[in-house]
DNA sequence: GTAAACCTTTTTTTT
DNA sequence: AAAGGTTTAC
């Protein structure tokens, strides 16, 4: 290499002096302190192509660790771009837990585990504790397994060990029962060969901790070593870096103190503010030049963020022309939010706007479902991340549950899902049976279940059933030496009579079932191995988009960051929903100036246009509630913002609202909240113009409030043959206000809301 | 052992 | 409103 390539090498074009040197200084401990937008993922990216375009380190020999896999996968692309191939051989490039879980399969042995450990999900593991608390004799209703999981979370999240609680940590489950059941936990983990997502991280400490022969290994491995969101690393990532930065002190990290949004899953800000005290001598970069936003939207951000107190600070800039201000706009109830994102999205793609280059942003998932709603009405088209996830989905887990008791035969949870699945006539009674003498010879459940076959244990109908499901499970594992694992998926399905139960099934639900069932076998196909895929169904947890249309991005604020769109609408800016009831009521101002470093992650995704929307009523828990524009409102500089009302009344009538006794509404029984509006949107799917021709706004959206009661549509009567997304079709039998009786076709004599049927 | 009817709780945010 | 859990009826 001579100094003419190194003087100006492909990956530093376009960047900026603080940037350049970001990339430059290889050696030592680095923080980059980067503003929303300030190109911290090029420089980082930059740096990572010169690491190894300088031959400084090898692909396998850099640790890169990022805080999601979508970050990841993006910088796989992006260095790819860059460097071409070698990027194939980074194996440590990835989340934490994902670079855990690689490691640990490596010494799975060194914490009692076998490589093949089964990684468990939410579900799996709220399962194993009820049994525990249950056989621990402590009311489950008074002591609830998800504040023990939060617990046992937060202990790992603190890198504490069961041996590591004292009696006061212990004290907060069960009257002191806490470390108790947490050793537990973890006794029945080992028992069938798997973790949690706490312990990829927290068996790898312990690992680095008390075998110095492995710590050593990775200290030489890694050369470099780089972090991404550092903001929202927690104490057990802190210690594992610090563990494996120590030797070779090569370790640069990048974070945003204002965007630390992940407190709650034990994140500390702190890590980001001592960093300097952990490596003396570390070089502090900031990168204050915003390329993403136009002055208005990061005057409008800046303005929120300066009410919090203690950050860092930083000054953003940019060389962009003003642009639009940031639009604040009160509606009166979310259906009409909805309504008016909707028509503007349609606005916004008539005057050229693509779908991918807008977002909505939320607080909560479930608001996804009002624009979800409307926008299935209207035929837009949209993606919601996040939300129901493809392998969250019900078929889909009974069907890795079926894979995962192959794959790795002591996963008894996988087992207690599936043998009764479909109905076998193996129920409480027989499984307790196969339960009692698993623990009693200390075997995995399926083998106890062979076992049990030779005794008289069980009624001749179970065990002709359990004995039929056993022998399945022995010979699928025959069958996966030999056959690719899709079509073992594809036979383990049908033998199994899973396939058939759904089939049995005739509800349009059923066939969207089936469905996702067909789409995880293809998926398969893409990995090498069974172990393989599965590890990437606990991890990934996402469904690889197929490039389709182009769509409208859902999501949280949370899943929003680090992401970027043209156009973002941020809904529901009300006191209760954003900031939280729960961070108003429970976490004093660290909570509050968490939602509000939220609030300026949110408004920093917009590259041009911002528009924020408060409702005047919502419904929650089904209950309409009237709100007030949250505080973040308020804390917008005037002079970056434009404010809009739907109300008639205008400020008057806000007021009105505004104040709990003065609604005249606040008791009025109310139906389903769907206005005419989207009456007429069900009757006319995709036909625009009803709604180009819809009257004044304002009408409509207060008569979507006001007229709920218990009136329903006027287009249904008695004998119309109507349909359901769920029970399909059938002829209304009876009307009665907006509730029918409806004889279904397949499904039987229902009673449904007449807003979710359509005239077939 | 299963299915249907009834009651309760839930909503933060994710690897 | 919807999902989950529990009780009750077959």
């Amino acid at each position: 290499m001579n100094d003419q390539q190194l003087a100006d090498p492909p990956y530093l074009k376009g960047l900026n002096p603080p940037q350049r040197e970001a990339v430059l200084t290889t050696d030592g401990p680095v923080l980059m302190l980067a503003g929303a937008g300030t190109g911290k993922t090029a420089a980082l990216t930059a740096r990572l192509a010169h690491l190894l375009y300088t031959r400084k380190a090898w692909p396998s020999e850099i640790l890169a660790v990022t805080f999601t896999n979508r970050a990841a996968r993006e910088m796989r692309e992006r260095v790819g771009r860059l460097v071409g191939e070698a990027v194939e051989g980074m194996p440590w490039l990835g989340t934490f837990h994902a670079i855990g879980a690689k490691m640990l399969r490596r010494h799975a042995e060194l914490v009692g585990l076998q490589s093949n450990f089964t990684i468990l999900d939410t579900d799996d593991q709220l399962r194993l504790l009820k049994q525990l608390i249950l056989a621990a004799d402590i009311d489950e209703k008074r002591f609830p397994a998800r504040s023990l999981a939060g617990l046992i979370d937060e202990w790992k999240n603190k890198g504490l060990a069961p041996r590591d609680i004292d009696a006061g940590e212990s004290e907060r489950y069960a009257n002191g029962r806490g470390g108790e059941l947490y050793q537990q936990y973890q006794d029945r983990l080992k028992a069938v060969n798997a973790c949690d997502f706490g312990d990829l991280l927290l068996h790898m400490l312990v690992i680095l901790r008390t075998h110095r022969d492995v710590l050593e290994q990775y200290q030489q491995r890694f050369r470099y070593i780089m972090v991404d969101e550092y903001q929202d690393t927690n104490s057990v990532q802190y210690l594992w870096l610090r563990l494996l930065a120590q030797e070779r002190r090569n370790i640069a990290c990048v974070g945003d103190d204002d965007q630390s949004i992940y407190s709650w899953r034990g994140a500390q800000v702190e890590n980001i503010l001592r960093f300097e005290k952990d490596f003396p001598g570390a070089k502090v970069i900031r990168l204050e030049q915003n390329y993403r936003s136009t002055p208005h939207i990061l005057g409008a951000a800046g303005g929120v963020i300066a009410h919090n107190s203690g950050r860092l600070g930083k000054t953003l800039w940019t060389e962009l022309d003003a642009g639009e201000k940031v639009r604040v706009l009160g509606v009166w109830d979310g259906p009409e939010e909805a309504r008016r994102v909707g028509e503007e999205i349609e606005a916004a793609q008539r005057s050229g706007t693509g779908l991918d280059d807008i977002a909505i942003l939320v607080r909560a998932q479930h608001q996804t479902r009002e624009f979800e709603d409307r926008f299935i009405a209207i035929g837009l088209p949209y993606r919601i991340v996040g939300g129901a996830r493809f392998y969250e989905r019900l078929e889909i887990r009974d069907a890795i549950a079926y894979l995962r008791v192959v794959n790795q035969p002591s996963d008894d949870l996988a087992f207690e899902r599936i043998v009764n699945t479909p109905k076998r006539g193996l129920g409480d009674k027989a499984l307790a049976k196969v339960h009692q003498l698993a623990r009693a010879e200390g075997l995995p459940l399926t083998l106890a279940g062979a076992r049990i076959l030779d005794t008289d244990e069980l009624t001749p109908q179970a065990r002709r059933s359990l004995g039929r499901l056993v022998g399945d499970i022995a010979r699928w594992r025959d069958m996966a030496q030999s056959l690719p694992h899709a079509e073992l998926a594809r036979q383990i399905l049908d033998e199994s009579g899973y396939t058939a139960m759904w089939q049995a099934e005739k509800s349009a639900e059923a066939a969207g079932r089936l469905e996702n069932l067909s789409e995880l076998v293809r998926a398969m196909e893409e990995y090498e191995s069974l172990g393989a895929f599965l590890e990437h169904v606990s991890l990934v947890m996402e469904r690889d988009g197929d490039a389709r249309q182009a769509e409208v991005t859902i999501m949280t604020i949370h899943a929003a960051k680090g992401l970027e769109f043209d156009t973002v609408f941020l809904a529901g800016w009300e006191e209760g929903l954003f900031p939280s009831q729960r961070a108003i009521d429970e976490g004093g101002t660290k909570s509050l100036e968490e939602e509000r470093r939220l609030a300026y992650v949110a408004i920093t995704r917009a590259r041009r246009r911002a528009t924020i929307i408060h409702a005047a009523n919502r419904r929650i828990y089904g209950q309409w509630t009237s709100s007030i524009p949250s505080r973040f409102v308020g804390e917008l500089p005037a002079e970056h913002i434009d404010s809009e009302t739907t109300m008639s009344g205008g400020e008057s009538l806000w007021r009105a609202n505004w104040s709990e006794h003065a609604d005249p509404f606040a008791n009025v029984a109310r139906g389903t909240g769907r206005g005419p509006g989207w009456q007429r949107a069900a009757g006319s799917l995709g036909n625009q113009s009803t709604f180009t021709t819809t009257p004044k706004r304002i009408v409509e959206t207060r008569s979507s409030a006001v007229s709920l009661g218990n009136k329903g549509r006027d287009d249904l009567s008695p004998g119309m043959r109507v349909f359901h997304q769920k029970f399909g079709y059938g002829a209304i039998a009876e009307i009665e206000g907006n509730k029918l009786e409806i004889e279904f076709e397949s499904a039987g004599r229902k009673r449904v809301m007449d807003s979710f049927v359509t005239i077939a």
